[in-house]
RNA sequence: CGGGGAUUGGCCUAGCGGUUUAGGGCGCCUGCUUUGGGAGCAGGAGACCGUGAGUUCAAAUCUCACAUCCCCGACCA
């Protein structure tokens, strides 16, 4: 992409109304927009990083036999009162009454807008699931959650509107359910180490499930709101609150030594058993004629919370240094040309349509601006490779590559660059 | 929802009762110049100083209410 056409520019100056990380320098760099508290347009650079976790999530769900669907996010309120865990007289909205955006429509029918889908992927099951013979199987879909949250915080990690992923797996008994549950925990331990985001499987407490039934996935960031005590060795991890109880000093696993951290929780995954399905009548018949509940888990990763973490995890004080997975672009390649300096041009646009053939992902700075400008935009936006053009480098027929996160550059011919990208 | 802070051209801000015709920087427009770390010169456009009520001869400036944003806490299947 040709940097001039890019409608987002980047800015000097920090926004002064968020004092998180994320939300500063990807406003700051033109990835993200705050339209108000908690709910943020994403931009262009923005829109294409979120692409990329999306693809890495779509994978590895599809490798534990996922399907993808989309649920609708405007649902009535009657699917909610089956699975309402407070007191009788407060049924209506369910489990979610807290957070969840209510209204009347104008005819005068309550709807909420989604802010998460057990209900829906219930509704939906039951369509479907019917016999032992339909089971197990798991959908999933990436989408808008809306959450009534009373304080957002911390830009992208707590907002009222953001992009989640969420899957939900239906069993025939608790022990199928174990069996696939943990296998997700694997397959999103893949997605955090591939995303550059780190994230170690926690046991969860508090809320309205004990630490049997859900774990957490915390990456460790200074900027979190959680707090994990872990082993500094190896993977091994505990919620603060169980950390507390049992007092360990050392790992279980490795004898490592604890640790405690803040984080930042990048996923979750939950099995609620047959306690829904029961409620609301999600039911199959068995090899034995006999009519059994299913059983259900979900599994949540937040997309745009993943996207501020990454950037609070990667970064130096110049800006953002992405992770290649998801980098919005491979490469950032300037051309420092000036005004009459046709040959320059002429070779960084010649490169940037080979690099573009080779399917090398690659923005082109062809402003008109100072080098200075140039430089420190790529820092900010933080392309894993800058590669730079000048009257210089041309005497040597060749082009300068720099690594974002490495000091020092390299200086390779103009016939190299492509392979050296790929 | 309790407590604290903030709100001034697109962005960052100065001004904190009268000398303000609201100042500066960035960005934007014109022209020239410049091109290896956010350049320079000259000219130009752009503001009901968050909203509403007060106090005062006089309000961006003081008072009250409200709204919005940020932070701490509570909350967060």
């Amino acid at each position: 992409m040709r940097q001039s056409q890019l409608f987002t520019k980047t800015t000097k100056e920090l926004p002064k109304d968020e004092t998180s990380f994320n939300a500063r320098i990807l406003i700051k760099a033109g990835f993200a927009d705050k339209l108000m508290a908690g709910v943020y347009s994403f931009l262009p650079l923005g829109w294409r990083v979120i692409d990329k976790i999306e693809n890495i999530i779509r994978g590895e769900m599809n490798n534990v036999g996922g399907q993808e669907i989309l649920m609708p996010s405007l649902q009535p309120k009657e699917i909610w009162k089956d699975t309402d865990i407070g007191p009788e007289d407060e049924k209506g909205w369910g489990r979610m009454r807290e957070v969840m955006y209510q209204l009347k429509d104008k005819l005068g029918r309550d709807v909420g807008f989604g802010a998460t889908h057990e209900e829906v992927a219930i509704e939906l099951a039951k369509k479907y699931t019917h016999s032992y013979k339909d089971l197990p199987y798991a959908f999933y879909q990436f989408q808008t959650k809306f959450r009534q949250e009373l304080r957002p915080k911390s830009g992208l990690i707590r907002g009222r509107e953001f992009i989640m992923k969420d899957m939900y797996s239906f069993h025939k008994d608790a022990g199928e359910l174990d069996d696939y549950y943990f296998k997700v925990g694997e397959a999103y331990k893949k997605v955090f180490d591939r995303t550059g985001c780190k994230s170690l499987m926690v046991e969860a407490s508090g809320g309205s499930f004990t630490k049997n039934f859900s774990h957490e996935f915390q990456a460790i960031s200074e900027s979190g709101e959680d707090r994990i005590a872990h082993c500094d060795k190896c993977d091994f991890a505990q919620n603060i609150e169980i950390y507390k109880k049992d007092e360990i000093k050392k790992c279980p696993k490795c004898g490592g030594e604890i640790v405690v951290s803040k984080s930042i929780e990048t996923g979750n995954i939950f099995r609620f058993y047959d306690k829904y399905t029961k409620a609301m009548g999600l039911y199959f018949t068995d090899e034995k004629g006999e009519k059994k509940p299913v059983h259900l888990a979900s599994y949540g990763i937040g997309v745009t919370r993943l996207m501020g973490a990454i950037v609070e995890v990667h970064h130096d004080e110049r800006g953002i240094i992405w992770p290649e997975e998801v980098a919005p672009f491979k490469a950032h390649l300037i051309e420092l040309s000036g005004k009459n300096n046709a040959s320059v041009r002429d070779a960084a646009g010649k490169l940037y349509n080979d690099l573009k053939k080779s399917g090398i992902e690659i923005l082109y700075d062809d402003r008109d601006a100072g080098a200075g400008e140039k430089f420190a935009d790529a820092d900010l936006i933080g392309c894993p490779y800058r590669v730079v053009v000048s009257e210089k480098t041309l005497k040597e027929n060749s082009v300068e590559v720099k690594k974002r996160n490495q000091e020092g550059a390299v200086f390779i011919g103009l016939e190299g660059v492509v392979d050296k990208l790929k």
